[in-house]
DNA sequence: CACAAAGCGTTATATGATAACATAACGCAA
DNA sequence: TTGCGTTATGTTATCATATAACGCTTTGTG
């Protein structure tokens, strides 16, 4: 077998995703430990692209590596510090997980959920929190924590839609 | 004992709660019940003020009706006709149900949660709204549910914290 | 009345999350 | 290196949230 030709994207054996780099930076410049198991969770997720619940979570941790149980607290404190360290979102709406794709951002983010495709995409949102602001402080509510999460569909899946009819 | 003077209000014996007669009007309008069930469970979701956790609605009820055992399935039915018919909102990121205080008004609504006092505030979101939409359509996006929570302190908790230090 | 649809009761179970405690790995100072 | 405190993980049990499936009852309608 010779060398396949000037792959511009290679597949497999598998390369260490982007997202695993810039948490493994992260993670050093904040003194903490991105851990084997933590990792693992995060390269699960983003091999997944879409919102993945913990249990689901849980089988595929058992599936895919050495562990031959995993209880819900290991996976629940691998989430828990991905959680804090901004490395992934909690879905509310759909009690699910899913990769930060912009940890280095600073503003909270809006999420975008396909009903179709089931993909969960971040968006920028500066006029979304500009009005956001702007509510709560007419209301004399200081804001902590926020979950803006939109359903519906997609630009690709409503394209298809169309023509499949 | 003699009458109370004029009262502006009468609080006991119970009054039909404004949001009653309104959702009263509002099912008979599109042709539904608001079965004894489903009106107790509004009633109580009224009363209590707050949002409400399924299991703490189930208690409730038990203790205010004659009901002797209520399961969770009978709940979470009222509940879903509640939603259905736009009576009450979900609050994702409590896992809890808070009674929907203008149910006419058709514009989805935005949720403040004082994380103080426990109160959700539903305000209006004409702006927030329109960031959304264009954010939403600049990415090709069909909104068809959003859920948009903001935890924090709401006004009265702030000043009374200033006062107590 | 007879019937279909809607509502509700009941049991069981799926799914999501955490408490409490034990053991292991790591980081660092003596 | 050993010893020790801290952090991370394993383990068991349990709590909290939500739904599936089935059957009986009530309601509205011809």
């Amino acid at each position: 077998m010779t060398e396949t030709p000037t792959p511009y994207v290679q597949t497999t054996p598998k390369v260490i995703p982007k997202v695993i780099v810039t948490a493994r930076a992260i993670c050093q410049a904040q003194g903490v430990r991105l851990t084997p198991l933590r990792e693992q969770v995060l390269t699960l997720m983003i091999e997944h692209g879409k919102p993945l619940g913990a249990y689901a979570l849980m089988n595929a941790l058992e599936a895919n590596s050495d562990r031959e149980h995993v209880a819900p607290p290991t996976v629940y404190r691998a989430l828990d510090f991905l959680l804090a360290y901004r490395l992934i979102h909690k879905v509310h709406s759909l009690n699910a997980f899913v990769v930060n794709s912009n940890p280095k951002r600073e503003d909270s983010s809006v999420i975008l959920i396909c009903t179709s495709c089931g993909v969960a995409e971040e968006v920028p949102n500066n006029s979304i929190q500009q009005a956001i602001n702007l509510s709560a402080s007419q209301h004399r509510f200081s804001v902590e924590k926020q979950v803006i999460e939109l359903s519906g569909r997609c630009g690709p899946c409503r394209t298809k839609e169309r023509k499949h009819g």
